[in-house]
RNA sequence: GCGCCCGUAGCUCAACCGGAUAGAGCAUCGGCCUUCUAAGCCGAGGGUUCCGCGUUCGAGUCGCGGCGGGCGCGCCA
């Protein structure tokens, strides 16, 4: 059992509403339309120290509220030659004559035209909007993330691109792209020829079927630690290679018995973090292209002879791309540019394809997409290496895949989940699906952690930071979304009848509506193949105002300002108050179930 | 040596096109549960945004020069 949401839904709402209120009541009052994109939103409210007894802030009104959305007036000095902003801002106020409609009040505040929601018209038009599918825009967009190393361990640093490309994949399939996900799984390579090497002194049938990938792992680091001292074992791996490249039957044999364990282990973890891939289409799969590719490389005259490699220059790189060493065999580069060659082929026209792969990798994408550009000039441009950071540990040391520690995916997740188990069975009552929801919140502790960030800078994963339960973690996310199931049950679901969004005007009840507004939004900052924008953690901090908000109102809410409290505001508030504040509890349930989805987050109903 | 990335609170990280008082979380301190999840909420302290110069109405954000860290620079992947 899993807490996945099923579909892909889009949360739609009358987004651009309130700044097209603005701009049209603008337009009439300022030459050229020049208000277009002006609309901003001020900093957040601050508390104001100069008074206030400290209690109650709801009524004292310490926190001083800038505005909802303003309109700076520094850029209209063009269009009002001579004036200043703030005598700008005042000009417009005068001009409007009142707010614009879905606003309460309009301002001048020196050079800011600041705008106030009326909450009711807020509420409306947030909490009306519906759940459906995004519209196809008929691009395709390739996703290669992931690709672990058949041979080599795989370590905390490989959840990111995992999560991180699935997340990628998640948000460009919500904005109406055809997403394809490609496992470019490193199964070539003298690595392998390691790793038959040292299956051909050690290995033992009965420990690899028990021990699966683990065992793979572990003669890895064994003959890795070997060849330190015996530089021979490295040209028989070379050698083993080559001869696997020949077609070696026996070699071949033991090659693909490697295949087979890791792809069936990999896929039932991936399956616990929610991870799918449309093709397994590893490095070894493009091994009958490469003759191909070399015979067009050399008939358009790309290809020469350096220093016994053969190689093609690349526009804007000094050293040329290296596609047949030496000794007659490929390199990964080779097999990277038949892979996007191919891509090409079958996905004709796509208009990104997209690398989810550290940023140490740079040169060699520069490398590869330079070839290809110059092979398909028709789709130059449009492979992109989405880079991200080194993960370390808490030394601060990056994880090692030559280092003893045989972790598997599977290892990883499990520790995540023992942890996240301890806490279940500490925070929550009796549960019945208690390991299902450990494995859930664990697992979201893991993606989060990786999603937060942005992608440029190096990462410190920590697991007793990661796995934390409060603060700002993908557990507190999925606690919100539970809280917000268990009010709709203890009301016994959600009332069929009218709702008045004018009851919803506290200001709590706003932060939480204007969290829900720009949430939408988000995605498209969060992955653009437009801007190519491919960064989480914008949309991750959106998700998680939200879920803050949603914190603020509830407790806010059990407070009404009165000094009596009650604690429960949603079931005991009376039947119109109630159904309102439903309607709220239920958009942000919907909107967290979605948002966590898109984060590859499972959301249960309780935990 | 050259190229790319990074430098923000004690720690981990944010900050949409250059915009108002640079925000969260953790940690520390102080409040809030008989009743729908306290895995929560409210508050306090904590900053020369590495340094310098420049661009402009305005710079954490853009440019140049330093300093510090990371990664990469042809037959591994």
């Amino acid at each position: 059992m899993n807490f996945f949401t099923r579909r892909i839904t889009v949360l739609r709402m009358d987004l651009d509403f309130f700044r097209h209120s603005i701009e049209s009541a603008l337009a009439p009052l300022v030459p050229d339309g020049a208000v277009r994109g002006l609309v901003s939103e001020p900093p957040p409210p601050k508390v104001d120290r100069g008074g206030g007894s400290g209690k109650a802030r709801r009524s004292s009104g310490q926190r001083v509220k800038l505005a909802d959305l303003s309109v700076p007036c520094f850029r209209l000095t063009r269009a009002f030659e001579g004036m200043k902003p703030p005598a700008i801002a005042v000009h417009l106020l005068t001009g409007l004559a009142g707010p614009p409609a879905g606003f309460s009040d309009v301002v001048a505040n020196g050079p800011y035209l600041n705008f106030f929601y009326d909450p009711a018209v807020l509420a409306e038009k947030v909490l009306e909007g519906e759940i459906e599918p995004a519209a196809d825009t008929g691009l395709t967009i390739l996703v290669e993330y992931s690709s672990p190393n058949i041979a080599k361990p795989f370590h905390i640093g490989h959840l990111r691109t995992t999560i991180l490309g699935e997340c990628l994949a998640r948000m460009l399939e919500h904005q109406g792209h055809t997403v394809v996900r490609i496992n470019h799984l490193g199964d070539w390579g003298v690595q392998t020829g390691f790793q038959i090497l040292a299956w051909r002194r050690w290995g033992r049938d009965a420990e690899l079927e028990r021990g699966g990938i683990r065992y793979l792992c572990d003669l890895y680091v064994r003959i890795n630690a070997e060849a330190e001292d015996d530089p021979s074992l490295a040209d028989q791996a070379r050698a083993l290679f080559r001869s696997l490249e020949e077609g070696d039957a026996s070699v071949r044999e033991d090659w693909r018995r490697f295949v087979d364990i890791t792809l069936e282990e990999l896929g039932r973890s991936y399956g616990r973090l929610g991870v799918g891939f449309d093709r397994y289409d590893g490095e070894s799969s493009y091994e009958t292209m490469i003759p191909g590719v070399l015979e067009e490389l050399d008939e358009s005259g790309m290809l020469y002879e350096s220093e016994g490699a053969r190689v093609v220059d690349v526009e804007g790189l000094e050293e040329p791309c290296i596609l047949v060493k030496s000794d007659g065999a490929t390199i990964y580069q080779t097999r990277d540019v038949a892979a996007a060659l191919f891509r090409w082929k079958t996905w004709p026209g796509f208009s990104r394809c997209l690398y989810v792969v550290a940023a140490n990798q740079e040169f060699h994408f520069r490398q590869v997409f330079g070839v290809f550009d110059r092979m398909r000039p028709d789709g130059a441009g449009r492979l992109r290496h989405v880079k991200f950071g080194m993960v370390r540990d808490a030394a601060g040391d990056i994880f090692s895949t030559r280092g003893g520690a045989s972790a598997r995916l599977d290892d990883i997740l499990d520790e995540a989940r023992d942890r996240a188990l301890d806490l279940v069975r500490e925070k929550s009552g009796p549960l019945q699906d208690e390991m299902a929801v450990a494995e859930a919140v664990g697992c979201a502790a893991l993606a989060y952690e990786f999603l937060r960030r942005s992608p440029n800078r190096d990462l410190r994963f920590v697991f007793e930071e990661a796995s934390r339960p409060d603060g700002d973690t993908g557990p507190y996310l999925q606690y919100t979304h539970a809280r917000c199931c268990s009010i709709i049950n203890e009301c016994g679901g959600m009332p069929a009848g009218p709702w008045d969004p004018s009851l919803l005007d506290g200001p709590e009840e706003v932060e939480v509506l204007k969290a829900l507004l720009r949430l939408p939004s988000a995605v498209g900052r969060s992955a653009d193949h437009g801007s190519d924008a491919y960064d989480t953690s914008t949309f991750t901090s959106a998700l998680m105002e939200l879920a803050r908000s949603f914190g603020s109102f509830y407790t806010a809410s059990g407070d009404a300002g009165s000094g009596q409290r009650y604690r429960y505001p949603v079931r005991d508030a009376g039947p119109e108050l109630r159904a309102s504040r439903l309607r709220l509890v239920d958009s942000v349930r919907r909107a967290l179930a979605w948002g966590l989805h898109l984060l590859t987050i499972q959301a249960p109903e309780r935990m």
